[in-house]
RNA sequence: GGGCCUGUAGCUCAGCUCGGUUAGAGCGUCCGCCUGAUAAGCGGAAGGUCGGUGGUUCAAGUCCACUCAGGCCCA
């Protein structure tokens, strides 16, 4: 009996039972580990990949499984290629999100009542919370066929991870590009911080807002043009106008002055127009200038807490002065705004700003002392209305940025602030970019290389508990200040053992001035921003430089990164920022920024409008490999975003076009090999040409991948994959499929057994990265069908393209072939014959058609044709038109090259000596033209290119029976399957049919038993214990019996 | 206001680097084939002013300029 070699496959597998058995297999025998174990026995070189941390306090999403999935096929082939490819997950944990989590948990509501609970509860607190759902994402990437090292994750506020945060704040402090200064920053005022420029852009912290939009006027001291003057000022934050220090004006940009009732008011010009409702209807302009004139007019304080300023109230010019809104004349107050702020500073005006940490006005404002800015918006408007300083009061309403973290609008306000002086470096940061293979490729110009030119100092401290902490200790009495950058300084500084670098012990470490001697040293209570801190990531995941210096010298910067589009001013930049300014060095040399996945609507995904299929239940229905590739082939990858649909319609195709031809191929290798009882081996000598086309084909294909790979063109990769997948499935199995059920087992068999086997072992590898179950399993299952044993594809070697024959002759004559074929068919629909009906001959012409006559015997069959006849006169079959290669005739002959190729097309040539041919008076060389063959209008041919076909569609009565013939065989064939034989099972049959259909029968008698498997033939009705069959296309024309025979 | 990306068949996208005369694929639709991979497989057809205008050129989906629409970034 036969001996099952493989497993027994269904045709139509459960692809998620098969992904969990394999799931357990890596993990009991621990293949991930044992990649990177066996490549270090090998002495192997390190890829290094560095996977972004995320914060562990929320779910991973779409962007994460996308991101996921490329941060596991890259590794994997290059795992495959030879590399050591360690994968440390690491958790983002500190910072706002955690606080946020905890403020909430524990009932907070702002600094005071945080510092009430204690500062080292809550930060206890955050550091539980914030591995709450560590097991949740650990179980997803898992499920999701990432691997990924858990065990070993590093956390950002692990105390070496730390240690390495602060020393890097050290080295930058000591290289000068640390400093401390008042400047304008954004401000949260229930978070009770500043944030940096590029948080303030993240995601959709910019959202709309509404808010007065108000114009003032503002009394000159002095007459201007003999009249009682005014300037019109225009603003959106009313709560800012006691601030007001100055007014500025564009150097360049037209103002006119409009009398209207006795008395000037001054605007741009452009802004007339849209001004000119609140004049009355008689008002004139009397007059016309730009800012320069405007230069250095003084003018009435709206309010009198500052009025004591020096150099304050004033026109100064400023280039950032716009005409687009407003009136063109610009309110300045230099403790709200960062132009502002350095116009004033150039003019020698101090900066007040009247706000306390929750964004309330302080006693220099006593009317609104206590209240929030936002809120006094109002009163200041009532008021400035009552003493008519009021024009024109609306509302407006604009994007406003906001907390990315809690919503609260931000304020824009002068505060100290510790910043990284990133504007030093700029030239080198750009610089290190250049050497940076990005992909897309534009955005190393683009985007990332215009953020970083516009690159401003960053903001790094957080008036927070969080967080690592700023290691700078400052005196209470003199201006001195001590930087630690390691634990082992802390220790020796403060004469202790440093166990937690957290708030608040980190702060319990004081000591007295060395400078002074009288005053103490405590530490500035900042921490630092999470950013600088993932920033750090490549360094401080390896706690450089107190340990693994050696190794990270070696490995910086990393191999390859990818992360999603908005990163570019986010990670990818901080990483630069640090490693340019330590290391004068880019932090990677390749990085994929992919793009955003929204709704077939183009919206956000979101759990309100579940507009997207829960991630979940496509891994049960379909599974991750389907999910990996519907992800992965796709131009998201190349920076444009994509439109996931929302029943999963797109991951259930991925099955059907890839995963279902892949298994087909597999399941029709398994059950032939099982009847046969035969073992395939590794063998590429099969000198059978389909066999040789094949593996040509696995050639280029292994070949192509690689270099996609190479270069990190992902779904450039898949293409290949799914070209080679078509030819394999659509015509080397299809065409090779007798070859494995005919019942001789000759070396033909074999060599197809083995060829077709040594195609899905390379194969399997090939697609290993893109698709690790089904390869895993297909691969497990041909090579080592005991499932106990610990072999694994993606423990193999990328497959060497070279070692596999190649034979480009070969390539192209099958290309012709197939060519040929498939006007065959179209000759055979168009006459309305089906292939089951034989014809006697096909006749072919056209340059090279002769060298496929070694290819008759596959033509003939597929095309039921009992003979191929290559015709030397194409005249025979068509008439030949002219292709002229324009782009060598074009350059020659100019304008005249048009006239020619219309000639040409129409067969207006002749022939001449020396395989020249003469157009229109201009003779062509060889090279300059090509002939093509058209079929003859009417004709029983085709033609495309220089091809010719034509079919014999003269059915004689020997074919009209073989016709007959073979309609009986699919008749039987039909029966077969209904009686749900085995396809080896042996039958004996009778046929009631009328008397041509016997007559054929009779006449094809041993090909209908060879075909049908039959034993023996014969024309009477049988018992019910017979199947039987009829045919209701057929009517009931014929009708079959059979039994099996039992063997 | 500046910059980047995208616009090709009903849908999703190749092709554009390097111009060459008949612009491709998958899905969907319609029609059919095959029947020893069968709750599979294969083929054919219909379907396109290549967003628009202008230019360069013998020749433009491809190069240039302008422009429209959508998206993103910066100010």
């Amino acid at each position: 009996m036969n001996e099952k070699i493989y497993p027994e496959e269904k045709s139509k597998p459960n692809f998620p039972e098969i992904e969990e058995s394999i799931l357990k297999f890596w993990k009991d025998y621990k293949i991930f580990e044992k990649s990177i174990k066996i490549r270090e026995e090998q002495n192997a070189k390190d890829y290094v990949f560095y996977d972004g941390p995320p914060f562990a306090n929320g779910l991973p999403h779409y962007g994460h499984i996308l991101t996921g999935y490329v941060k596991d096929v890259v590794p994997r082939f290059f795992t495959m290629k030879g590399y050591r490819v360690p994968r440390r997950f690491g958790w983002d944990c500190h910072g706002l999100p955690a606080e946020m989590e905890m403020e909430k948990e524990a009932g907070l509501g702002g600094k005071k009542e945080i510092e009430e609970y204690g500062i080292d509860k809550f930060n206890e607190g955050c550091k539980k919370l914030v591995l709450k759902y560590v097991d949740e994402w650990e179980r997803f990437v898992t499920r999701q066929g990432r691997w990924v090292d858990f065990a070993g994750a590093y956390k950002t506020m692990d105390l070496s991870y730390m240690e390495s945060v602060i020393w890097a704040f050290k080295n930058l402090y000591d290289l000068g590009l640390i400093y401390q200064k008042e400047r304008v920053v954004s401000y949260c005022a229930r978070c009770e911080t500043p944030l940096s420029n590029f948080e303030t852009r993240m995601d959709d912290a910019t959202r709309s807002r509404q808010d007065p939009s108000v114009t003032l006027r503002f009394k000159l001291k002095d007459k201007f043009e003999n009249f009682p003057a005014y300037l019109l000022v225009w603003t959106t934050t009313p709560w800012t106008l006691p601030s007001n220090l100055a007014i500025a004006v564009g150097k360049d940009i037209e103002y006119w002055g409009i009398l209207d009732q006795g008395e000037l008011y001054l605007l741009a010009e452009n802004r007339y127009e849209l001004y000119k409702s609140i004049f009355q209807p008689d008002h004139q302009v009397v007059w016309k200038g730009t800012g320069e004139d405007l230069k250095d007019l003084r003018y009435t304080p709206l309010f009198s807490y500052f009025k004591d300023i020096p150099n304050a109230f004033k026109v100064l010019l400023a280039d950032f002065v716009g005409i687009d809104e407003g009136t063109g004349i610009v309110h300045i107050a230099p403790g709200f705004g960062e132009d502002d702020q350095n116009l004033c500073n150039n003019n020698n005006i101090e900066t007040v700003c009247p706000i306390d940490a929750q964004a309330k006005f302080t006693q220099q404002i006593p009317e609104y002392s206590g209240q929030n800015v936002f809120d006094t918006n109002r009163s200041i408007i009532k008021r400035l209305k009552q003493e008519h300083k009021l024009v024109l009061h609306q509302t407006i309403e604009h994007n406003y940025p906001h907390c990315w973290r809690c919503n609260t609008p931000l304020v824009y306000r002068a505060l100290p602030s510790w910043y990284v002086a990133v504007t030093e470096f700029k030239q080198r940061l750009i610089d290190a970019n250049q050497q940076i293979n990005w992909i897309p490729e534009h955005v190393k110009d683009g985007q990332f290389g215009k953020w970083i030119e516009g690159a401003r100092d960053w903001s790094i401290s957080r008036n927070r508990y969080f967080g690592a902490p700023i290691p700078v200790w400052k005196c209470d009495k003199c201006d001195h200040q001590e930087v630690f950058g390691a634990i082992k300084q802390l220790n020796e500084f403060f004469k202790v053992e440093v166990k937690d670098l957290h708030r608040p012990y980190i702060d319990e470490l004081v000591a007295p001035c060395t400078q002074c001697h009288t005053g103490i040293l405590t530490r500035v209570p900042d921490v630092l921003d999470c950013w600088f801190e993932s920033g750090s990531m490549p360094f401080a995941h390896v706690h450089y430089p107190v340990e693994n210096k050696k190794w990270f010298d070696e490995n910086f910067p990393a191999d390859f990164i990818v992360e999603y589009i908005a990163q570019t001013r986010g990670w990818f930049y901080t990483l630069n920022v640090l490693s340019v300014a330590l290391f004068d060095k880019p932090s990677f040399k390749n990085v994929i920024c992919h793009g955003v996945i929204l709704d077939k609507l183009g919206r956000k995904l979101s759990k309100r409008l579940r507009n997207y299929p829960d991630p979940m239940a496509m891994f049960n229905i379909y599974g991750a490999d389907a999910m990996r590739w519907y992800l992965i082939d796709n131009p998201i990858l190349k920076g444009g975003n994509f439109a996931i649909d929302d029943k999963g319609t797109g991951i259930e195709e991925v099955v059907k076009n890839i995963l279902l031809p892949w298994w087909n191929v597999y399941y029709f290798f398994t059950m032939y090999s099982n009847i046969d009882g035969y073992r395939a081996e590794l063998d590429y000598s099969s000198d059978y040409h389909l066999d040789q086309y094949i593996l040509s084909e696995l050639h280029n294909t292994v070949n192509n991948v690689e270099q996609a790979m190479m270069n990190y063109e992902i779904s450039e990769a898949t293409d290949y994959i799914k070209a080679f997948m078509e030819v394999l499935t659509n015509w080397y199995l299809r065409r090779s499929r007798r070859r494995f059920w005919k019942s001789e087992n000759d070396q033909d068999k074999l060599a197809a057994y083995n060829t077709l086997y040594t195609v899905l072992i390379m194969f399997s590898k090939t697609c290993a990265p893109f698709l690790p179950f089904l390869t895993e399993y297909i691969f497990q299952s041909l090579t080592f069908p005991k499932s106990d044993f610990q072999q694994s594809v993606h423990l193999e070697f990328w497959p060497d393209y070279q070692s596999i024959p190649f034979d480009h002759e070969l390539l192209e004559k099958m290309r012709l072939v197939r060519k040929i074929v498939r006007l065959g068919h179209s000759l055979r629909k168009k006459e309305n014959i089906r292939v089951r009906q034989p014809l006697a001959e096909i006749s072919i012409s056209g340059e090279h058609s002769e060298t496929i006559l070694e290819f008759e015997d596959l033509i003939r069959d597929e095309l039921n044709v009992k003979k191929v006849k290559y015709e030397d006169d194409p005249h025979n079959l068509g008439t030949p038109v002219l292709k002229v290669q324009a782009k060598l005739v074009g350059p020659r002959l100019g304008g005249k090259v048009q006239q020619l190729i219309k000639a040409g097309k129409q067969g207006d040539f002749q022939f001449r000596e020396g395989d020249k041919v003469e157009v229109l008076g201009e003779v062509l060389s060889p090279q300059e033209y090509e002939v093509q063959w058209e079929a003859k209008p009417d004709s029983d041919c085709v033609s495309e290119g220089d091809l010719v076909v034509s079919l014999d569609l003269k059915i004689t009565p020997d074919l009209e029976q073989e016709g007959l013939a073979r309609e009986l065989i699919r008749q039987i064939q039909n029966a077969r399957a209904q009686a749900n034989l085995q396809v080896s099972d042996r039958i004996k049959l009778s046929l009631i049919v009328p008397s041509p259909w016997q007559r054929a029968a009779e006449a094809y008698q041993e090909l209908i038993l060879a075909e049908t498997l039959g034993m023996s033939i014969d024309f009477s009705e049988k018992p019910s214990s017979w199947f039987s069959y009829q045919d209701e296309a057929l009517g009931d024309i014929i009708k079959i019996y059979l039994t099996k025979i039992d063997s």
